[in-house]
RNA sequence: GGUCCGGUAGCUCAGCUGGAUAGAGCAACAGCCUUCUAAGCUGUGGGUCUUGAGUUCGAAUCUCAACCGGAUCACCA
């Protein structure tokens, strides 16, 4: 029971014995004192006043009175305007801070044998270019919300479905062909991905050529695309890779593996990972059989041209395509087909999609379309929608080259890291490899804080050129502090201060050490939070307010010259769960904290 | 046009189950390295919380309307 949870119930005691009402936990407004006042938390009197039959002041001082002769825990109180603000005492701080020192577990719930089964699918990338910006943030806040998950005690199943099949895919197959046989990444010094990709881009650049030489021999712009022998080309690899084209396929192979490897370093580099990958390739077909169930079931319909439809009229949506004439599935039947395949792999309670906001009414209709179907699961699962990240000049395009590589994006954090640190002298006393580590967790420390403290919903805009700033709300700032605390703690052990396993209760502490003990004992209600509301940005503003704390105590105090020993090994104790708190908190953002820098 | 999301300092963002004088960082300016790491700290300036109504003791927060911006409404994925 924390120290929230006591005083509540300590004022529903001392309503009922003053003004004989019974009041639910949800009606008593207490929250955290502002700075500007003297207390730690805040009753808001003004709903009782009915009740008491009496002006605001008196109320709160009758109250305040009662609260102080009946419960320890309060050192004393004022009431200013409509606000008793009330003082804990000191001795409910120290051990506060003692349970906390001794919790192993601490912000973190274990997870039980029973515990339920969440499964998360994120990142999702196309086999025919590079992650980019937009996959960033996906595959930070997916892996960030799993580790949350965790934390809150659930069995986590982190997935990825790899979208390996389609009409892009047979372009990048195409080009390389064309003009590119015998290259390879060995070859170039080029990862797959990227490699992929160039070729991706080379098709596209032909086929713009191909449509203006059409369009010069006065074609319409639709009749060039429909007269396109390079689009034409690609769509009859797509059906003989349907077909099971031998030649076709290992090409494919082929390619798909310097993709993925390629993938497997970018993933490797962002520090996220996956216990199941699904690829579309193997899970359309189980779709297509889905769909065709629903249309025996009645549940779809069939137009003339044999496609095959569901009509959400009556959900207040379209009718949306299932199955095109030609029996070739779409992007919504995989879904169904891979949604099935992972229901019958693993006992899942809920599912869970971190896929862009673009994608909402897609999510919409799957929910709809797999409770119709019959999965009980359907109706409950979650779309984790995030914003999307713009550019200063606007939305990301890669026709106009404005895309942000994921490779070089984290290179140039990283460069940039090294070069802060190389100019503060931070990396004077490392070996080349501890440099190279430390500069690392750095760069990556800061684009991954910068992108997880926003409100996952809302868009970002995201400067390049400026880069991101290592200093004030960033990751850099907080593991600045975390290597600081570390560095004290080394200091003590030198000193052979041993931190012992608890507090005496009856050292005075100063309001600022108050404040922060009380933001620690806040720390698990955060991580349940940000667990419940899909929010890791929840986490991350609260270990910057934390941090920020912190530092300003640090400032007036210096805590190895401390002479009052008790009180030294307090802050010791202090510095010491706060470096805690970092480390939990950080983690559950996959953001790594050293312990010098 | 229908649906959904957003609009808070010059910029990037917190705050949103209604509560006190709306907060940080960046940028600007002025200070602080005999002090456990100055990637830090202190101070100054900067606001019609898009607008208008409503709900009430009280609204950035809830409701409605308008305006602005974004997404989506594909036989693309």
């Amino acid at each position: 029971m924390n120290i929230h949870q006591q005083i509540t119930s300590g004022i529903q005691k001392a309503l009922d014995a003053l003004y004989q009402i019974q009041v639910a936990d949800s009606q008593i407004q207490l929250t955290k004192t502002k700075k500007e006042f003297e207390g730690h938390l805040t009753l808001v009197i003004f709903p009782f006043l009915k009740a008491s039959k009496k002006g605001p002041e008196q109320t709160g001082d009758e109250i305040g009175k009662y609260l102080m002769e009946n419960m320890p825990e309060i050192a004393g109180y004022n009431t200013i305007k409509g606000f008793l603000n009330l003082q804990i005492a000191s001795n409910i701080w120290i051990s506060l801070l003692n349970d906390i020192q001794s919790d192993k577990e601490y912000g973190t719930t274990k997870i039980e044998n029973n515990a339920p089964l969440v499964m998360i699918e994120y990142s999702s990338p196309n086999t025919n270019k590079p992650l980019h910006l937009g996959h960033v943030r996906n595959n930070l806040l997916g892996y960030s919300l799993a580790e949350i998950k965790k934390a809150t005690g659930n069995n986590v199943v982190k997935t990825n479905i790899v979208n390996d099949r389609g009409i892009h895919i047979c372009k990048s197959m195409l080009a390389w062909e064309k003009w590119g046989e015998g290259i390879t990444p060995e070859n170039s010094g080029k990862k797959g991905d990227h490699l992929v990709g160039d070729f991706y881009v080379l098709f596209d650049k032909h086929y713009k050529s191909e449509l203006a030489e059409l369009q010069q021999k006065s074609m319409s712009k639709e009749e060039a695309e429909a007269n396109s022998s390079l689009m034409a080309e690609a769509r009859e690899m797509l059906r003989k890779w349907e077909a099971g084209d031998m030649k076709v396929v290992a090409l494919w192979e082929m390619m798909n593996t310097w993709v993925y490897a390629g993938f497997d370093e970018t993933y490797k580099q962002m520090g996220v990972n996956f216990d199941k990958i699904y690829y579309e390739s193997q899970t359309y077909i189980d779709g297509k059989e889905q769909v065709q169930e629903g249309l025996q079931k009645g549940i779809f319909y069939e137009k003339e041209d044999k496609s095959v439809w569901a009509d959400l009229t009556g959900e207040g949506l379209d009718h949306k395509l299932l199955l095109r004439g030609d029996g070739t599935s779409v992007y919504m039947t995989q879904d169904i087909g891979t949604a099935r395949q992972r229901f019958n792999d693993y006992p899942i309670n809920q599912m869970i999609y971190v896929v862009g906001n673009e994608q909402n009414y897609h999510f919409q209709v799957l929910s709809i379309l797999l409770d119709k179907l019959g999965f009980d699961w359907g109706k409950d699962l979650v779309h984790f929608s995030y914003g999307m990240v713009e550019l200063p000049e606007g939305k990301m395009k890669s026709r106009e080259g404005t895309v942000v590589d994921a490779d070089d994006l984290m290179a140039e954090m990283i460069q940039t890291a090294e070069e802060t640190s190389r100019e503060l002298g931070k990396l004077d006393d490392c070996s080349p490899e501890e440099a190279k580590k430390i500069v690392e967790t750095i760069g990556l420390g800061a684009l991954k804080y910068f992108i997880l403290k926003v409100d996952p919903r809302k868009n970002m805009v995201f400067n390049p050129k400026e880069s991101i700033d290592f200093n004030g709300n960033t990751g850099p700032f907080i593991q600045y502090t975390h290597a600081r605390i570390c560095s004290v703690l080394r200091k003590a052990d030198e000193q052979k201060i041993n931190i012992p396993e608890k507090i005496s209760q009856t050292i005075p502490i100063s309001e600022k050490e108050q404040n922060l003990v009380q933001l620690l004992s806040e720390f698990p209600q955060v991580v349940k939070d940000a667990s419940n509301e899909c929010s890791p940005a929840l986490i991350a503003n609260y270990i910057y307010d934390l941090v920020k704390e912190y530092n300003q105590f640090y400032h007036d105090f210096s805590i190895l010259k401390e002479t009052d020993n008790d009180k030294k090994l307090f802050r010791l104790m202090l510095s010491q769960n706060i470096a805690k708190a970092i480390r939990t908190g950080m983690g559950l953002l996959g953001i790594e904290v050293p312990e010098r820098m």
